[in-house]
DNA sequence: AATCAGGTCAACCGCAGCTAG
DNA sequence: CCTAGCTGCGGTTGACCTGAT
């Protein structure tokens, strides 16, 4: 037995909202707000129209300051920031750019955003495959008896573009909060060592972290999620609809993970390539676990933009893999080539 | 000028979570 | 504790637009 339908299918109007729809709407909700009832929304003022659909026209386009279009570079690279950090949590994302909705930015990423970067990351693959075939025919000439890696496959394999999952210097809002990580941390489960711990966490292959890393995966990822969760809910609940409000108080989600990354930054201006590898591997948590629940065509567009977190290395090229890794790792941040 | 393909975006659908009764 | 109703969210659809042929 399914859920009762909200409204009343037969008697609703569909399809584009006419401009006295829109004004009708946009009249009563200015002069009497929304009464905490969508659902009875439309029939208050007559309208054809189902509440969700209501409650729909006026977040995404009849509340004031909206904005439409003309995505900044700026909003752009929080855009990708966010993406690649949590996914595709839009209504998350359009809370960090005021004027902004959810459904214009999940459009803005989906129809331009998403082919720009890969666009972006192919190029810098293809220069980097031209630069590793090069460098490869080199080596077969000068050891003509030695048959180099790239003769056993006929394919090469996708080559990374090794970033940070975000660039801290472009969310030039949030996350300046050393505190404020801490306690997402903690609250994650999370122990600082320096929190009554008598040293550095150690883990089993030596890297050491400022913080205790041992929390479950799952539970680590989960309980972030629930932690965003958490936050947008906090900035919407209030009954007026500011979907696009910033977190207005206190660390936001933004500001934890940012100075998680920079956190991690810091690890990496130190570690050797053990401890990276480490790193990423714990870092890689919430962001791989960060796919789950998404359609086959969302997975394959997280998997394209999770290459440029994670690096992949097919085991049967590490010789030109590491040259590679030489030349791009590291050298400092790679934002989708805003470097 | 007609047709087609690809892009864009507003709107819909269905699910999950929350909450009041 | 359970359930029904509501809200919010993310994925998808389809109409419209635009540029290429």
């Amino acid at each position: 037995m399914g859920r009762a339908p909200c409204c009343d299918k037969a008697n609703v109007k569909k399809g584009p909202w006419s401009p006295e729809e829109d004004a009708k709407l946009k009249a009563y909700i200015e002069q009497h707000g929304t009464g905490g009832n969508w659902i009875a929304l439309p029939q208050k003022i007559g309208l054809k129209r189902c509440g969700k659909s209501c409650r729909l026209r006026w977040l995404n386009y009849l509340r004031p300051n909206i904005k439409h279009g003309g995505f900044s570079e700026e909003e752009d690279n929080i855009i990708c920031n966010l993406y690649i950090s949590i996914g595709s949590r839009w209504s998350i994302i359009a809370a960090q750019l005021p004027g902004r909705t959810d459904n214009d930015i999940k459009n803005y990423w989906n129809t331009r955003l998403k082919k720009k970067l890969l666009g972006k990351q192919r190029k810098e693959q293809q220069a980097r495959r031209v630069g590793c075939l090069k460098q490869e025919m080199k080596r077969e000439s000068e050891n003509l008896m030695v048959p180099g890696p790239m003769n056993q496959s006929p394919y090469w394999p996708e080559l990374p573009v090794v970033a940070p999952p975000v660039n801290p210097q472009q969310l030039d809002y949030h996350f300046k909060d050393d505190e404020s990580f801490r306690s997402l941390l903690i609250k994650l489960g999370g122990r600082f060592s320096d929190d009554h711990q008598p040293s550095i966490t150690t883990t089993s292959s030596g890297v050491q972290y400022p913080f205790d890393v041992s929390f479950p995966q799952d539970q680590l990822y989960d309980n972030t999620m629930s932690m965003l969760a958490s936050q947008a809910s906090m900035t919407n609940s209030t009954g007026s609809q500011l979907p696009n409000t910033q977190f207005s108080a206190g660390p936001t989600m933004s500001q934890s993970l940012e100075n998680f990354q920079v956190e991690l930054n810091d690890q990496l201006a130190y570690s050797n390539q053990q401890q990276l590898d480490e790193l990423e591997r714990f870092y890689g948590l919430n962001v791989v676990n960060g796919s789950t629940g998404t359609t086959s065509e969302e997975s394959t567009s997280w998997e394209d933009m999770s290459s440029f977190v994670y690096p992949t290395i097919p085991s049967n090229h590490e010789t030109c893999q590491q040259s590679i890794l030489q030349h791009s790792s590291f050298e400092g941040p790679r934002y989708f080539g805003h470097q």
